[in-house]
DNA sequence: TTGTAAACCGCACAAATGTGTTGTTTTATT
DNA sequence: AATAAAACAACACATTTGTGCGGTTTACAA
């Protein structure tokens, strides 16, 4: 049995969900709400599975209901729902911990399909919605592999390392066995490969591009 | 028309793919490979739009395949072939820069379909594969909105940018039309949130967590 | 009203950084 | 054997940073 909860503001909507998931066997409705607040306030009593959440809420915002409802229960699996694909609000939903997406209009057989697939550890969404998450991912995870030009030395990047951590060249040069000129020296050569000058900037190069 | 190119060593697959691709309307096979080595060898001069790589090729392996192709054709949608959906390959060959994959036993229909998706900007992927990508994307991308505990002002959020641009105090200032020692301020206050001492420290965490 | 937080501003000074120049040694690649 | 690249090391010096102290103003919640 996989219980569901709803948040959704218009009522025709809320109720029609609800009748579809307990009229359906192995589905079962254990809360609909019309907005996030009298959901968040129950959640931690509440046995529930897969959420099913509207974007566009009085009061808080969909967006917002996810991230204080994933720090009550970390694991649960949330679904948008949204009238139209907008790429931008699906995309900042995932940002906040939502697992998958439905647009409204979704046929009843999929809608049931769907909240199984999240149930089941899926992430059920449109392959250009996929797309997108994987761009942004491949830029930061990926990254590196597809762009080994400005490549740093492996000294150069446990010294980038070390950086990022925190340490001053003093204590660098103490973890890596090497002097203190040494530590310039490679910062002078990462900053060149990068085409940065100072260390915040080379951080946040070396970060964002994946290489520490 | 879609303009497809095939690497796999079975001949008897390869032969049935590039068969079943000739044979549609509005797709055609420019190119059918049994390694990666005389695909990347032509790749420079082939006019192809949408790549099916086997991930387990003699010589170089599908996923080295990939970062090649990607460093020659940054645009080329390369959907991976596999035998079993084994996570693991298929996260890996994602990482490595392809935009989709297809299980072998994909009927004819979906697996033109999964083309179309690609070339049209989709990433064709099951639902079990999207939610491990997101899972990691949430941790690294999203990690922000989930943990909003240290939490940075608004304008310490404008000082870090400006940090991880690479500017300095005066640079900053200049920026927000403040004074230096208001961002010395500010970054003093950033760095007693992020439990840090250095620059380098406070953007790398900056951006670990997705403040900035 | 009192308190708390954010944003603003200033001075001082030791410590750390960025960059200039000049080397040696080791390890690959040709 | 020769060339190139990486890693190591040193000295000098102006600039930048981190942090100690001290303040004001505004806005909003208790």
């Amino acid at each position: 049995m996989i219980k569901v909860a709803l948040i959704e503001d218009n009522t025709t909507i809320r109720d029609g969900l609800a009748a579809l998931i307990n009229g359906t066997t192995g589905y079962s409705c254990v809360g609909a709400f019309s907005d996030c607040e009298s959901f968040l306030s129950k959640l931690e009593t509440l046995s529930v599975d897969v959420v099913l959440m509207d974007i566009g809420l009085p009061g808080m915002s969909g967006i917002d209901g996810i991230v204080r409802a994933k720090k009550i229960k970390p694991e649960l699996n949330i679904l948008m729902l949204t009238v139209y694909e907008d790429s931008q609000t699906v995309f900042k939903a995932l940002c906040a911990g939502a697992c998958g997406y439905l647009v409204k209009k979704t046929p009843p057989s999929r809608l049931l399909e769907a909240i199984k697939d999240a149930f089941e550890g899926g992430a059920p969404m449109s392959s250009l919605i996929a797309r997108q998450v994987i761009t942004v991912f491949q830029q930061t995870q990926g990254a590196a592999t597809l762009t080994p030009d400005h490549e740093l030395s492996a000294r150069e990047k446990e010294v980038m390392t070390s950086l990022a951590e925190g340490n001053n060249y003093q204590e660098i040069a103490d973890r890596l066995f090497i002097s203190v000129d040494t530590v310039r020296h490679h910062i002078r050569n990462i900053y060149r490969k990068l085409h940065v000058h100072s260390q915040s900037e080379a951080v946040a190069k070396a970060i964002r591009k994946g290489i520490i």
